[in-house]
DNA sequence: TGAATATATTTGATCGATCAAACTTTTCTT
DNA sequence: AAGAAAAGTTTGATCGATCAAATATATTCA
């Protein structure tokens, strides 16, 4: 007996169409309960399957969505998208939807890729990370009508109410705002933040969390404030260097708060007084030290980003049904504590 | 205008048959040079992109290779499999493989979605990670003919000379015995090792690696090399534990390996007195840390993969070709040297 | 040159499923 | 109970590519 069963065979074991059988996977509300039953209970015994590529080339649709895989950057917060990535995997295996994997050397080698996938009926839609300000993938993939969502906001004009396309993102402001008010619960007064050096739009978000946190609460000056705050681009090493530089400018500091948790790491190493320390992105790392840190909730962004690829929406804003729902998710990231028992470190020589 | 074009589109415009453009595509040599590029150009100026499911309906083939996606363990050293993911991706894109991931809860749901996959067309083969002894999805795999490599080696009976699959995997041995000559070589002499309690394949072979190792120099006494030794589970709290217990049953100690980054790391913590520590896996800590770590060399496994998967073997060892090539690749682990500038820790309180 | 061989190209059938429309059976209406 | 409407089921065509076999063209050799 050659390969697997068919519809056909099922069908004929069943005493019914092809097309039968067919509604019965697709459409069962349209055939008889009796003659379902009949059908499914054939399906099982011959051990049927359908064979996804006969179905993709007639419905035009492949139930598989397209997303790549970055190369790893420094290891520490590169995991974060692997974390997200498990994430949509394990959700996107729920709802029946298959996850590819490609690569890409540049934003014009990944519109390539897209083009293969989406021609070849291989995806659906896509999911796209690490976007930017003009990114010319978004812009090519609206041009050409294709499915996506984005892990990360536009950063463009209004991108709330009137966004270019779909997109999911973690609410870095009120991650800051959460552990800043931590700190001051806790009875920190004099609160420092080692960030990234603007414009970078996750960066400058998480700024204002704590700017916007210390002001509030006002019990710290302006120009006290201006030297509590310590600018550099992300690293260990840079980390350690803004730790030190901070307790010259800055005199007494109650904790610090990271932009990353490699800053935050970095930070720790030049940190005698054990200060305590916040990072961001809750990464293994941070949990092997024990870093408070900001955890992305990459699973609710999972979930997000599904909503969107399959809801309403259907992965696009142009051409979309007209709709209220809003064409976004907001994740509120969430603030995990730990006491940092067991690391208590020295500079250096 | 409907659609993208096809294959006869392409072929009405050059002025030959359908089966000719797919000749091109498939099997160059075989078209005289003049028709080839009149195809070839219309290919370029119609845009054409080939229909990959209806390309695999009729081949049967899909070019596509599935993985699972384990679920994040402690996520320190998770990363090597999220690493060796990274290299698999790149690799098979670059030879025009795809890369479908899923998950699974349980080593028989995983056989469901194996036989999901397959069924349905969705891959020609799967690389499977984290495999045991008794393995029931290989068993499985091999039983249903379909074509697999594993990485991580199948722990049985000759496995090198007769394995039941095909599969790359690292030499642990090599790489302890590698560090542990690096470390006699800068002058330790009494070199100490924590590992995983036995039976544990992997963690047999790297204790093996050391303990050959000190044997051969010979200049430790038999029951001095048995107080060297520290074994525990997996975890950094259990290093620094472990770092504890050597150092009141072990006396001086030159140098300290570890199974794991994880063993690595915990270890650093109770080290004031700055023994040089390896560890196992050149994990992103590891490099933040500045901890030496024996790199599993995971573009080479994936290397090494594909090539089982798409080689002679075509993923099979039953009904395969007779043949001498070997039937798995034994990757040598690469040692990674790091002076541990910045990280001088105290045991906490 | 003409038959024999090798090379190049075309035609018809097919992979397995779903769509669209035709057909049959059941249910509702008056 | 007859006709209309609804529900359920079947048939033929189709998605886009490749296979297998047939046909056309070019090359070789006696």
């Amino acid at each position: 007996m050659g390969g697997f069963p068919t519809v056909t065979d099922v069908a004929l074991a069943a005493g019914v169409s092809r097309q039968t059988v067919s509604n019965v996977m697709n459409s069962p509300g349209i055939v008889r309960a009796d003659t379902r039953e009949r059908v499914e209970a054939a399906i099982k015994e011959l051990g049927y399957r359908p064979h996804a590529s006969a179905r993709r080339l007639r419905t035009r649709r492949s139930s598989t969505i397209g997303i790549r895989l970055d190369p790893m950057i420094d290891g520490i917060s590169g995991s974060v998208l692997d974390r997200f990535l498990h994430a949509l995997t394990e959700q996107a295996d729920a709802q029946g939807l298959r996850v590819l994997l490609f690569t890409a050397t540049s934003p014009e080698d990944e519109i390539t890729q897209f083009r293969r996938l989406n021609d070849g009926a291989d995806v659906d839609g896509f999911v796209l990370t690490s976007t930017f300000a003009g990114d010319p993938r978004t812009r090519w993939l609206i041009e050409n009508g294709i499915s996506f969502v984005t892990f990360g906001r536009p950063w463009g004009v209004d991108d709330m109410n009137d966004p270019q396309h779909l997109w999911v993102d973690v609410d870095g402001w009120s991650g800051l705002q959460d552990a800043t008010r931590a700190q001051q619960e806790a009875g920190a007064r004099r609160i420092a933040y080692i960030g990234w050096p603007s414009p970078s739009g996750t960066g400058d978000e998480r700024r204002r969390g704590w700017y916007d946190a210390m002001t509030l609460r006002g019990d710290v000056s302006a120009s006290d404030l201006a030297r509590l705050e310590v600018v550099t681009t992300d690293g260990v090493s840079q980390g350690t260097a803004a730790m030190q530089r901070l307790r010259q400018q800055a005199g007494q500091v109650d904790a610090v708060l990271c932009a990353s948790d490699s800053l935050a790491l970095g930070a720790m190493i030049a940190n005698p007084e054990r200060v305590p320390v916040t990072g961001y992105d809750n990464t293994p790392v941070a949990a092997a030290i024990g870093l408070s840190s900001i955890d992305q909730a990459v699973d609710e962004v999972a979930a997000g980003v599904l909503e969107l690829l399959t809801g309403e929406f259907g992965g696009k804003v142009h051409g979309a049904p007209e709709s209220d729902e809003p064409r976004h998710r907001l994740i509120a990231p969430r603030l995990v504590v730990r006491e940092f028992a067991a690391i208590p470190m020295d500079v250096a020589r």
